[in-house]
DNA sequence: TTGTATCCTACCAATTTAGTAGTATATTAG
DNA sequence: CTAATATACTACTAAATTGGTAGGATACAA
């Protein structure tokens, strides 16, 4: 499961997505209110996201953060990624949070890592293919769809 | 992520897989030590198992647990589902966890919610049809193609 | 130079997960 | 029938993770 953090995450960068213009800063304050998430909570998020280089920002009066790429260039998969929540069902076959089972003698010849591997391929095929503007493009086909009905 | 719990029960369960022969019983000791599992708390799991019918078990000396079905018929799906491990990445797309996510207005409109249902069915596809059998399956495979090189 | 913003470190609280203790109950070999 | 050996069950405790907060340092525009 995604964790809050990342859900967060996702919401933040979803609203900078959608007033993106090129380097237009926004302030913590207004993403926290209008998305609902926890003012400090967020300034740590947003830190984190700065970080990774998903977002940067700009000091003092009328400064706040803004998308440090275009919206189209920021996927899913380096979001969940860059706020800590791993893509993979078991830590040996993350790519990015690689560890090995214990128990684990030889994990070459390990079935359930075969199955779990498949798993994760699968799931990073479309979480990586998914930009910010591609989760806006979804939401607008689906306003459209449920306004005809 | 899976859980430690569910990790210890699909390993024991493998070992009641690979020694399968109908209502033979194992001793809960003999899965703790040849898998390397805290011995009171694989006696936790194996009771969560029980309740799901996943597997049964004979009191008393000479008793032990056993698989209820074929392994064949023992899918990933239902044992990550069975030790509380949802399978999907937010609980308002999971369908045995379901919660309606609290900051969406409407989650038929979400875009991230609709990614987060395309990955869903992806892994479930998978998880769905991996049967106990399949992963030894999947083991002997490898270990074949190990022992080759 | 003052007010408003991010930056940063160090916490604390709540929840979830992992694991344990101890007793009750069932079964069977002798 | 009873001693030995197994699971069944309840109730904890410990550890780890996650969610969230406090408060001062730093930057910068007006």
């Amino acid at each position: 499961m995604l964790q809050k953090k990342t859900k967060y995450a996702i919401k933040a960068l979803l609203l900078l997505a959608k007033e993106y213009k090129e380097k237009k800063p926004i302030r913590i304050l207004k993403i926290a209110q209008s998305e609902n998430i926890p003012r400090k909570f967020l300034e740590a998020i947003l830190l984190d996201l700065q970080r990774k280089e998903i977002v940067a920002s700009k000091m003092g009066p009328s400064g706040g953060y803004y998308l440090n790429k275009h919206p189209e260039e920021i996927m899913l998969s380096t979001i969940i990624r860059s706020t800590g929540g791993p893509i993979a069902l078991l830590p040996c076959v993350s790519l990015n949070f690689y560890e090995r089972c214990k128990e684990c003698v030889n994990e070459d010849v390990c079935g359930l890592r075969d199955v779990v591997l498949e798993v994760r391929e699968a799931s990073i095929k479309i979480l990586s293919k998914t930009s910010l503007a591609d989760i806006i493009k979804r939401e607008n086909k689906l306003i459209r769809k449920f306004t005809k009905q």
